[in-house]
RNA sequence: GGCCCGUUCGUCUAGCGGCUAGGACGCCAGAUUUUCAUUCUGGUAGCAGGGGUUCGAUUCCCCUACGGGCUACCA
């Protein structure tokens, strides 16, 4: 069987990370199976469209590493791929239900809909435009064939709606959920053709999925709810022979508290929402993975065990490896709340994967946005130090920081504790003896120094700790005589001395 | 309110009738690092409740509770 699948999203902002998950799926799903991985771009309500938001999805796609087989920046053999670009196919489409009888002209205007509704909600009931009450509303099935065509004539506006039949069990086949039965009573007749001349989603989808030879339709949970409509829509239109298979991925869950993920969890808590930054129109700034200092392969990784899980005790993939053995089986049933710590996690995981040089070139930017000038050789040492410390690229600076500059303050309670005025000839002293020893390495100096501290009768972990409090500032920082040798003897003996003269006892 | 989906440690999950219910994150403790972090070792903690079915239920069925989604001329 031929794997075509799409991911289908509406531009009307920042791509979510619950939307980036459901194209991953859908990705690694094609990749699994030798398919087709298509972007559909679904803006047929222009009155939500935001500028920008195509770009962004295209570029989050490229930071990610999804690559996109058909759509609208890389053309296909089902061109166009924007539904704004397809408004004719629809409207073929929808007079076709109208022959078959499937679907209905409204004329119901919103206004007077939102009055029943209103009417009917002050007497504690919910209105539902269906088969019990369609024959009292403003429709091509109440009025008479010649007002009908009267009122198309005029132009008056109108919506297509579609027509369930009644009392029916639809029965449907959810790979995630097996099967699902909806009897048709409980359904509302949907427009599927707004007064706009743009198709509502439930007819822009099928239509599309249909002649774009979709064979699974992977997408969020929340979707579940109009499948006997879509079915139906295959059955109305005679596709239910090529019907694409469902798919409905879990949720995406609030870290803590009730609903799904939104932008606003992500501001209260400390974690990006987006893959990428992202500026609205109006100026709003909302935080990226990117951004913030994640790696592609880490939120790739996180983003896939979100919801799906491989049968092993097998944690940090690779993108390769999540195409070799992704499949929609082992996708669970239960939302899945999102978890900050474990995405830090991932990101650290993913971090010890990577090369000096590449983990260098981060560095590189921290320092040159301060006007440091490091010969790269230096900064690749560096990192070797300081690396396995990283939860996020962006943190090299603060583990590295006394590598490119003196320390120009000394951290107040080490120094209550470590900085003894004893031990300040003992500091010159081991001053002398750093800058005395050849070769220059870590191993040989602190041979050399703690002969010194040997011979007269000191403890190793008072002279270390003020030296390391004199050339870092305070006390934290990797093996103290590798910081030794990579500073070198001058910045030493200078950090020393500064040290001497400064802190204040 | 109606309809649909779901429910195993705090969180992500394994389990597909018989297991001392496994792993990971987090947390706690210890070891290493004479610093901090990393790392390593160990510990903590769970089958929502009630009925069935069965020799036997975390696992199958029903009910309840709870959680989630949908209920627009939005997707």
């Amino acid at each position: 069987m031929t794997v075509r699948v799409r991911f289908a999203p509406s531009p009307t902002g920042p791509l979510h990370i619950g939307g980036v998950r459901t194209a991953l799926f859908n990705y690694l799903f094609a990749r699994k199976h030798g398919g087709t991985f298509i972007l559909r771009i679904e803006d047929t309500d222009q009155t939500r469209y935001v500028e920008g938001a195509e770009d962004y999805i295209a570029d989050a796609f490229r930071w990610l590493g999804i690559t996109i087989d058909e759509g609208h920046l890389v053309g296909g053999q089902h061109d166009p791929y924007r539904q704004s670009e397809r408004a004719d196919i629809y409207l073929s489409h929808a007079n076709q239900l109208i022959e078959s009888g499937w679907g209905y002209y409204a004329f119901d205007t919103p206004e007077e809909l939102d009055a029943i509704r209103k009417k009917n909600e002050s007497e504690g009931k919910v209105f539902t435009y269906d088969s019990t009450t369609r024959s009292t509303l403003k429709n091509s099935l109440t009025l008479s064939a010649d007002e009908v065509k009267t009122m198309l004539d005029n132009g008056d506006p109108y919506v297509i709606r579609f027509k369930f039949p009644e009392n029916r069990e639809v029965v449907m086949q959810d790979i995630i959920r097996g099967t699902v039965k909806v009897n048709t009573q409980t359904l509302d007749d949907k427009v599927l053709f707004k007064s706009d001349g743009l198709p509502t989603y439930h007819m822009a989808n099928v239509v599309d999925d249909h002649l774009m030879e979709i064979s699974h339709v992977i997408r969020g949970e929340e979707w579940l709810p109009s499948l006997p409509l879509h079915v139906l829509l295959y059955e109305a239109f005679g596709w239910t022979d090529t019907m694409p298979q469902f798919a409905h991925l879990p949720l995406i869950l609030k870290p803590e508290g009730k609903g799904k993920l939104s932008k606003r969890d992500g501001d209260k808590l400390g974690f990006p929402v987006f893959p990428l930054l992202w500026t609205s129109p109006e100026g709003e700034v909302s935080r990226g993975y990117r951004e913030d200092g994640y790696l592609p392969e880490a939120v790739i990784n996180m983003l896939a065990l979100l919801g799906w899980n491989p049968g092993t005790e097998q944690e940090i993939f690779s993108l390769e490896e999540l195409c070799q053995q992704f499949d929609l089986e082992r996708v669970s049933k239960s939302g899945a709340r999102f978890d900050p710590d474990k995405a830090k996690w991932f990101n650290h995981q993913h971090i010890t994967k990577k090369s000096d040089e590449f983990l260098a070139l981060s560095l590189v930017d921290s320092l040159s946005g301060k006007d440091i000038i490091a010969n790269f050789e230096y900064v690749v040492k560096v990192v070797s130090l300081v690396r396995d410390r990283l939860n996020f690229t962006h943190e090299l600076w603060d583990h590295a920081h006394f590598f490119f500059e003196n320390p120009a303050e000394f951290d107040e309670k080490i120094v209550k504790k470590r900085w003894k005025s004893d031990l300040i000839p003992h500091m010159q002293n081991v001053s002398q003896i750093i800058a005395a020893t050849t070769p220059y390495q870590a191993e040989s100096i602190k041979e050399a120094v703690s002969k010194y501290i040997e011979t007269n009768g000191l403890g190793f972990g008072a002279i270390a700790n003020a030296l390391r409090l004199a050339l870092v500032g305070s006390s934290v920082g990797p093996d103290l005589f590798a910081i030794v040798e990579t500073i070198g003897a001058e910045a030493c003996v200078n950090r020393i001395n500064f040290a001497i003269e400064n802190i204040d006892i």
